[in-house]
DNA sequence: TTGACTGCAAATCCTTTGCAATACC
DNA sequence: GGTATTGCAAAGGATTTGCAGTCAA
């Protein structure tokens, strides 16, 4: 996403275009894995914007929905860019890679959900956890 | 769980009885929601076992299969007795109670995972979060 | 111009660790 | 008695907050 672009979004969401948060969204738009507020630091050289803009910038991204925001079984909270529908993971637990699961068919124990308990399920969070291709056929 | 049972159930499990992990076990087996290690410590009266030895403990318990650790979208370390079947759990927003959702139907999705993606799924997290029942009644 | 946004430093919260003292088996 | 376990204090990491200065609209 270019600058221009990373920009013109930004305003779409009614957010102010500021250097920092053009680099921020464009990395979240390139990157192929969710990342926390962390990596999002280290990956821009450790300057500016600040660790605690990122933190602010992120969620501010995830208010209005141009980022999702995850959390995995380590605890760490990642934020993916928000393009396409709703989806899971595969996250492996040897290289810590992560794959997206599109399809997504949990709406029969959303049904028992509301029907044996009453319970209205307004989201739900699903992750898997294992070994992913390149690291069963990798020796070791 | 009297005091009897949490200690012959540690022995089986070869763990020493100390008093602090006979009262953290029998508050985990009569708890009928999941804890994090601040609730235990502070249901056990802030007093001991120290905050300190209750997450060794909790880890410890984990470890054996006594507890099941659980993260919550808000980031907690949650852990429950680990007695019955793996399941999920239905998360009120609105007053934080949490529901156990016995059936679990995931195998597709880790079939599909293995098959189009070659990632062979060790284990999966699966919370609902919405309204309870309660919640769903009381006005407002 | 002015309110949104940022940097910096400090505060919080959650969790872990080192170590000497203690309690269990 | 020997070792697992504990308490206490301190360290560590992630995240938030206060505040004054800065910048986009």
């Amino acid at each position: 996403m270019s600058g221009a672009e990373c920009r013109t979004l930004l305003s779409r969401y009614r957010l102010r275009s500021t250097e920092g948060r053009v680099r921020i969204l464009d990395l979240m738009a390139s990157s192929p894995i969710p990342l926390s507020a962390a990596q999002v630091h280290r990956k821009l050289g450790e300057g500016r914007p600040d660790l605690a803009t990122i933190y602010r910038t992120l969620e501010r991204f995830a208010e209005v929905s141009l980022v999702r925001a995850l959390r995995f079984g380590d605890g760490a909270r990642c934020y993916e860019i928000a393009r396409g529908e709703h989806h899971h993971h595969l996250v492996c637990t040897t290289c810590g890679s992560v794959a997206d699961l599109a399809t997504c068919r949990v709406e029969p124990l959303e049904d028992l959900a509301l029907h044996r308990y009453g319970f209205h399920v307004a989201s739900h969070s699903l992750e898997f956890y294992g070994t992913c291709r390149e690291c069963t056929r990798r020796p070791q």
